[in-house]
This record gives C-alpha cells, structure tokens and sequence, in this order.
DNA sequence: TGCTTTACATAGAAACTCTATGGGAGCGAC
DNA sequence: GTCGCTCCCATAGAGTTTCTATGTAAAGCA
C-alpha cells in the first residue's frame, strides 16, 4: 500500500510553485500536477490553497499572469516567472536547504556537548 | 561573516522539542540552547515560541513537567518524554525526511514527463 | 547598587494552509 | 442531446503555528 500524501506544506509552497513556473508558462492545474508528479505523489497541493497563493506571487510580481487557452481548448491563466521571482526563487532555495540540513543535523545530534 | 540565523521553524518545532527533552529531564530554557547548538547555530527558537509550544506538548501528553532547581540554582521546570511523546517523535521524523526528501526532489526535477 | 544572565509566561498579530463550496466549459459515452 | 467526468478558476472562513512585544523575578557579579 502507498504512504500518505503529505498536505502540509509548511512555507514551501511558495517555492514548489515558482519553481514549477521557472520553465516557461504554466496554468495552476498544470502546477498542482507538476508538484504531485515532481514529489512522486508525496506531496499534494490542494485548490484552496494553490489560487491563493497564485495571486499571492503575482501581487509581489513574482510571476505574471496571462489568459490563454489550455492544451485541452479550455480557458486558462498562464504564469510566467519574472526576474524578481526567478531572484526569489533562488535566495527561497537556498533558505530552505540550509533550514533542512539543519533539521537533519538536530535530529541526528548528540544530548549535549556543553 | 556568518550566515543569518533562520527563525522560521515552519512545523518543525514539536518535533526539534521532543527530541530535545528526549535524553532527560531538561528545562526550557536548556531546550532552546540545545536546538541553537544542534543546527550549528543555524535555528533560534523564540521565547515567545518555545513556552507555548513546551504547554501545548505538555497538554497533549507528550511531555510531562516538574518544577526543579536547576544547574545555576534557579527556580525551573523540568520535561520528560513520555511514552506517547516517544512515539509521537518517531512519527513526526518519519514524516518530516519524507516530507524534506520530496521538496529536494522537486527542486531537482525535470520541467514535465507528461 | 545596578547590570547581565537565567528562566518562565502571556497577549496579540501575522502568515500560511486547509476545508468547504461554488461556477463554468469541453468532451466522450450512451 | 444530455449526462457525467475531467479540467480550470475562485473565494470565504477557520484553524494552527510562530512571531513580536512585553512582563516578572531571582542569582550572581562588579
């Protein structure tokens, strides 16, 4: 049997759809199957949480939106990374490797050196 | 120069406590010091964060308290892992490095396979 | 005496993510 | 030709977590 999909994203969301974005434009649909299929269906991305965040990113001008239409002729917004959130994009990263070596150094540390 | 100190903890922090108070009886303050010198200095917990938090673990059932004195004779309230907080910690770092291994793996995945 | 460190604590705000819910359009099956 | 499924967007409201700000108090040292 599979494990569970992890819902909780804890502050990576943010990430996870820049980074899916960085190829070139995608539709919000398309991001929340990107990250399912990058995650190899650990991670799930619900709706009420994907659009949010969308806009969130698009009013920081992180990424920039435009209609158009879908592979499958259905009306869509299509996100285009911008230089400000390619920048973003690297700096959350490199913010978040170091947070998570951290947290596996914690977990494998000794009681207490002092 | 050193490299900022991260203060988001994002879901981690139960956990990083739990492991903390998992050698022995330990008082908060001690915990926050611990988690600084096991992230090589990398994680800070707040104050504001850690006694709510050491509360919150206590009325679950996690940890257990007893005020004590401590090394520098000052009046302090000790914590234990009980049982359920044991199991409580293997779950929460069995979630965690699956949750972590899926963010690497998406900040290293192809654009789309589809 | 006054300063620093240790130690605990709460109130309130801010941010994030989820649940729940809604609508609409294309497409294939029947 | 309509039923249902998948695709695609969207918002409201709630819940949790963590932070900022602030307060108390005692030990120890200069």
């Amino acid at each position: 049997m599979p494990e569970p999909t992890v819902e909780v994203l804890r502050g990576t969301l943010d990430m996870l759809i820049l980074k899916a974005v960085s190829w070139g434009p995608v539709h919000g649909y398309a991001v929340a199957r990107w990250i399912e299929q990058a995650t190899n269906d650990v991670l799930r991305i619900e709706e009420g949480s994907l659009y949010p965040a969308l806009h969130r990113l698009e009013t920081r001008g992180w990424i920039a939106a435009e209609w158009g239409t879908s592979e499958n002729n259905r009306r869509a917004k299509f996100y285009t990374l911008t230089p400000k959130g390619r920048a973003q994009l690297r700096l959350e990263t490199a913010t978040w490797t170091r947070f998570a070596y951290a947290v596996f150094a914690a977990l494998e540390a000794p009681p207490q050196t002092t």
